[in-house]
DNA sequence: TAAAAATACTCCATAGGTATTTTAT
DNA sequence: ATAAAATACCTATGGAGTATTTTTA
């Protein structure tokens, strides 16, 4: 699990949308589709539920949401003041 | 600058040596050479004065470990929890 | 001159991209 | 049918390795 999949996560709470997520952080949907799946299958979890209209958070991913946002708040900035 | 690299500054420092903190951290000492080399470029300043005893820490390479010490109890840990 | 560090490469893993296909409403 | 996500494939980059050379006390 690596910081970028956990701001990943944040982001695509913000928008129920894998691909404006992407946007968002603009980078592509495919390389955000991929961060998402690779961490499901590493943690053998279903983090998000899959429609057309975009996406929506699992019980499971719920719960990693909130670890996600208090985590983007401490750890992934390594250089304030250099 | 990577948490790695802020690592390896503190390991360093607990050697006074490159190659001691390559052993201690179970990596070659040429990577962490290289490391260094890359994150004194980045910042602009020198970090060690080398010797054929090992290294020392100038003064800026000293502010930077100061620096480097607190961030490490900070940063750098993704996942306690999942 | 002998230690420690620097350099010159090679290799591999990973992140991100484009193009395309699949899926769910 | 169509919008969103998934998949397949490609590429560039960076970190770490081995082998070797340079440096400094």
């Amino acid at each position: 699990m690596s910081p970028q999949q956990l701001r990943y996560i944040v982001k695509i709470a913000k928008h129920n949308s894998i691909s404006q997520a992407a946007s968002a952080l603009f980078v592509t949907q495919p390389s955000i589709s991929k961060a998402v799946r690779e961490l499901e299958n590493e943690l053998g979890i279903t983090i998000l539920d899959r429609t057309n209209k975009g996406v929506a958070f699992t019980k499971e991913g719920t719960e990693l949401l909130f670890y996600a946002k208090k985590s983007s708040r401490t750890n992934g900035v390594c250089c304030p003041s250099f």
